[in-house]
RNA sequence: GCAGGGGUACCCGAGUUGGUCAAAGGGGCCGGACUUAAGCUCCGGUGCUUAGUGCUUCAUGGGUUCGAAUCCCAUCCCCUGCACCA
């Protein structure tokens, strides 16, 4: 077969599309299976990382279908956000023209991969007919009263002319552009998340995410729990409120830090001598660089404020302080101090000379007499407390005695702290939703109401380098509108939604894509989303915001009676990086552009190596999927993408490799070629092919079940080539068993190669199209072990003799042309036998192997009594390093040796085979015993491992 | 610093409920068959040693065990995330 890989794939796309094969609807007779991938931005093209993505996803919904599930697999783009806006500047163009022609160009991409989405339920968040409902749901969240709209100092990028999330800002810096962020105070719209805390950290116990993607998302819920302590400032009605984890050392409180930025600061040191120094405090941690702030670390700085509060469980005055090391947005961006168990609180009071004291015991022996070069902050029975019935009391008991006593005097309680911030929707931005809300001066804020949805947005906007700020609000049209509830003049809203809401719950739109009266039916959203995404695959840098805010939109629409299910995704898969070869200066440790092989390193001079890097732009080590697929087709990439790593492994990217995969398809369109067109010729070694063929696709199931791809690869386009070939070998050549071994077979090559397989299926006059097909799944057939064994008996005769040629070589002065092959005598193979039965009952050959043997017939001859003892010692124990051979047996060679199989008829039956494998001309075998000993191999010979010579 | 994941032969990579492990599979390299030749395909070899044995190997050093790549402890190194979170 000529393998023109354009013709047949293009072909085989055109006709799956017009089978319209891969449209899914809803069939309560087949269990469901929903493959999702995490959509695309739609940036051009396709990239390698795009196909990695995607290449998992396709090959497991095809899987699937293959296990006869009804999957749902679509695809579509997250298709606002800024870098269409940014073109659409640049160009003078709109951003909708950009976004479409991205759109249409990744789609093309995809199409050419073959992946088998269904194309119907196509969506693009850009479209009205998405954001509308996103509009939509923003009602639903407002009447659930999780929409808050509130002042809040906002991250601001000067260059990209916007607000940020907290989450997009990375060591203070925009983490699109990299500019250092600003502060700004702003009316902006909340989405109140923070309401789920529990359930966002609690279900992660429950679902199947990679541990580090848990992990990160604990950390970033940062849930701990503590008391809230209020310390009144002396000569003032203000309270100081901490937060701390640490009640239980309360009595070590020295002194009160606030955070810089905190509203009290100002207030106590006002007009003070302690004003200006606290304002230089606060400025310079206002601007500190990435740089600085991890130098700064280092050194606690702070400033007295000249007040001084009161601990309220022992009444003690203790002053106030700002530090740098108060963190303003966690908890109550204050801190009561205690450095005798706070290393930071401890270094802070040597720099600045403060009371450490100790009111934990660290351990017995410890004098506490010496002053601490440390803090120690373990957990210890309280001592020195100024007040009755703490002291002893450790841990929990003694933070809960501690929060008692504050509630009872009303000066605190227990109270949890989360990290996680609710979330800053609105961006000032014109490529997002528009957030549905208008401003009345007599009303105040209106939601917009729903039969006045959509609130679109113009596209007679003409976008321009110099441009500054949101387009939205000098568009009048836009802008003025009339106030929903006492009609009167209004504005709209002109802030639109961060892109994070659009990818919330499209994963839900997704299964009723086209619904035109709601965002989703319930009922279509309960069959696809029962028990979540059965499989979603992406990126691990949507780790913690995509899936936390999919997470929360689900819980959300649950509770607002829209859907049943809570957690949308049961199992998460990220892929693993791809990385490629880029120069390498080990002395510097740092990566450069590829047009740096083989020359110096540009900073220090000395000859660069090379390393795999993660593919990147940046060093120029990308590779171009296009070109890929015009050289070696589609299905060679993605066998290459699939087994060339597992999903959640990195991955090396290799020229060989890929070539290598490529030769593979050659060898499997050899395979078929050689299987078709031949005739009835029936022998032994087709049952042989068949038995491989039932243990193969169980196998497969099996490991493509769990998304070990690699491993399902391997069997389907490696080991299962790697049978027929021995088949063929073996002089297997009979038409009924090749048809049925490729009927069997074909199928499993369609997850990863789907084209050349619909092309076997055709050429072996199947009329279907492939992708229909449920396969059907072998039973087990009970000779298959025993098939299986012998056939494995015959390749270690052949291996070991290999490697006993070789050194027979050595030691024969003559040409070698015979090879002597004496089985194990049948008073071995007893042995074997009566070991393998009293295996079978758990029998102690430690402990009653010896007595045992004695009993035996074979015993009873003293000539003999040696090597009868040492064969059941090899059989039943083992040596030093090897265990008993009965250990170590497989089923099926337990059953050749217990049904007693003569292995002298087998390896006869065999010989011409053998003997064209050792290269020699003819094959003696016989029982040890039973001819001459030549070369002295009688003693080595056992049950299936008989003394091999060579003449 | 904290958290998560790792370190396996020339390279990539499987194997981690201890024995069937000198360690799958692939790449590369070497050799053979086929071919006029190339390509493609197929077969074999690829730690040292040896008529089937023995030795040294799975980051390093210890330990448990009859037996460790696999279990325990310590150390070193790499990646990823968070980072003065009270």
């Amino acid at each position: 077969m000529v393998y023109d890989p354009q013709e047949i794939e293009l072909r085989w796309q055109k006709e799956w599309s017009d089978a319209g094969v891969f449209e899914a609807e809803i069939d309560e007779s087949k269990p469901k299976f929903y493959c999702l991938e995490m959509f695309p931005y739609p940036s051009g093209h396709m990239h390698m990382g795009h196909v990695r993505n995607y290449s998992i996803g396709d090959a497991m919904a095809r899987f699937q279908r293959l296990m006869g599930k009804n999957v749902l697999y679509p695809m579509g783009y997250d298709s606002f956000g800024m870098p269409a806006e940014n073109a659409a500047k640049k160009d003078g163009g709109h951003p909708n023209d950009v976004t479409h022609s991205n759109i249409s160009s990744i789609r093309s991409d995809q199409e050419r991969m073959g992946y088998s989405y269904d194309w119907r339920r196509f969506l693009a968040t850009s479209n009205v007919d998405y954001y509308r409902w996103n509009q939509e749901m923003f009602l639903i969240l407002n009447e659930s009263g999780l929409i808050e709209r509130r002042m809040a100092p906002v991250n601001w990028c000067v260059d990209c002319d916007t607000v940020l999330a907290n989450e997009q800002v990375k060591n203070n810096r925009c983490w699109r552009c990299g500019l250092e962020v600003v502060q700004r105070d702003m009316a902006q719209w909340f989405v109140r998340m923070t309401e789920y805390s529990d359930e966002l950290l609690d279900e992660l116990d429950r679902i199947s995410f990679p541990e580090n993607v848990k992990a990160m998302q604990r950390n970033w819920i940062g849930r701990s729990h503590g008391a809230h302590i209020d310390f009144p400032v002396i000569d003032s009605d203000s309270l100081i409120g901490v937060f701390t984890t640490r009640p239980d050392t309360i009595f070590g409180a020295t002194f009160v830090t606030l955070s810089p930025e905190h509203p009290l600061c100002e207030e106590l040191c006002l007009g003070t001598e302690w004003e200006q120094q606290w304002r230089n405090l606060r400025d310079e941690c206002a601007k500190m660089s990435e740089f600085e702030r991890i130098n700064m670390l280092k050194e606690k700085k702070g400033v007295f404020l000249g007040r001084h509060a009161i601990n309220p469980m022992n009444g003690e005055k203790i002053p106030i302080y700002a530090g740098n090391f108060v963190v303003a947005s966690y908890g109550t961006g204050a801190v009561m101090a205690v450095p005798g168990h706070d290393q930071r609180d401890f270094d802070f009071a040597k720099a600045y000379n403060l009371e450490i004291r100790q009111v934990l015991q660290e351990n017995e022996e410890l004098a506490p007499t010496s002053p601490p070069v440390r803090a120690f902050e373990g957990y210890g029975p309280m001592i020195n407390s100024p007040v009755e019935g703490f002291d002893g009391l450790s841990g929990d008991d003694a933070k809960n005695a501690v929060i008692n006593a504050l509630e009872v005097k009303k000066h605190g309680y227990g109270t949890v702290e989360y990290r996680l911030k609710d979330w800053l929707l609105s961006r000032q931005r014109f490529w997002g939703t528009p957030i549905p809300m208008i401003h009345c001066k007599s009303c105040g804020v209106v939601p917009v109401p729903r039969e006045n949805l959509p609130v679109e947005l113009p596209l007679d906007v003409v976008f321009s380098e110099d441009q500054s700020g949101n387009p939205l609000e000098s568009h009048n049209s836009f802008v003025q509108t009339n106030c929903p509830s006492c009609g009167g003049d209004a504005k709209r809203e002109t802030d639109t939604m961060d892109t994070f809401y659009d990818s919330s719950w499209y994963f839900m739109r997704f299964c009723d894509a086209k619904n035109e009266t709601s965002p989703f039916n319930r009922e279509v959203v309960d069959y696809w989303m029962g028990d979540g995404v059965d499989l979603y695959i992406g990126g691990i840098e949507h780790a913690v915001m995509h899936l936390l805010y999919a997470r929360f939109f689900t819980k959300f629409s649950r509770d607002a009676g829209m859907n049943e299910v809570g957690e949308p995704f049961s199992r998460l898969v990220c892929q693993g990086m791809l990385n490629a070869p880029a120069p390498y200066c080990v002395d510097c440790n740092s990566e450069y552009h590829v047009d740096n092989f083989d020359l110096d390193c540009p900073s220090c001079g000395k000859p660069l190596s090379r390393r795999q890097a993660k593919m990147s732009k940046s060093l120029g080590n990308t590779v171009s999927p296009e070109e890929m697929i015009s050289r070696f087709g589609a299905d060679t990439v993605r066998l290459f993408i699939l087994f060339g790593a597992n999903p959640e492994a990195g991955m090396e990217w290799s020229d060989s490799a890929l070539e290598a995969n490529h030769r593979q398809m050659f060898s499997l369109i050899d395979a078929v070629d050689s299987a078709v067109g031949l005739s009835d010729y029936p022998s032994d070694i087709d049952d042989w092919l068949m038995s491989r063929m039932r243990a193969s696709q169980e196998k497969w199931i099996e490991v493509m079940s769990d998304v070990s791809l690699r491993e399902g690869v391997m069997i389907s386009h490696f080991e299962m080539l790697s049978d027929w070939n021995w088949y063929l070998r073996r002089g297997g050549r009979d038409r009924v068993t090749a048809m049925t071994f490729l009927k069997g077979w074909i199928p499993m090559l369609a997850p990863a190669t789907p084209h050349i397989a619909e092309e076997f299926w055709r050429k072996v006059g199947h009329a279907d199209i492939l992708a229909k097909l449920v396969m059907p799944i072998l039973e087990p057939n009970p000779g298959d072990t025993l098939v299986l064994a012998l056939e494995n008996f015959i390749k270690k005769i052949i291996s070991s003799g290999r490697n006993l040629r070789t050194l027979a070589e050595r030691h024969s002065d003559n040409e070698i042309t015979k090879v002597v092959i004496q089985t194990s005598p049948q008073w071995k193979k007893d042995l074997a036998s009566e070991a393998i039965k009293l295996h079978k009952d758990d029998f102690d050959f430690k402990e009653k192997g010896q007595s045992h043997v004695k009993s035996l017939e074979a015993f009873k001859d003293e000539s003999t009594r040696g090597e009868v003892f040492q064969t059941w010692n090899s059989i039943t124990i083992g040596g030093k390093k090897t265990r008993g051979r009965i250990h170590t047996w497989l089923d099926g060679e337990r059953e050749i040796i217990s049904k007693g199989i003569n292995e002298a008829e087998v390896i006869k039956d065999n010989s011409d085979f053998i003997a064209s494998a050792l290269e020699v001309e003819s094959v003696e075998v016989y029982v040890a015993g039973e001819g001459e000993d030549v070369g002295g191999k009688s003693r080595i010979s056992f049950p299936l491992e008989p003394g091999i010579a060579f003449v």
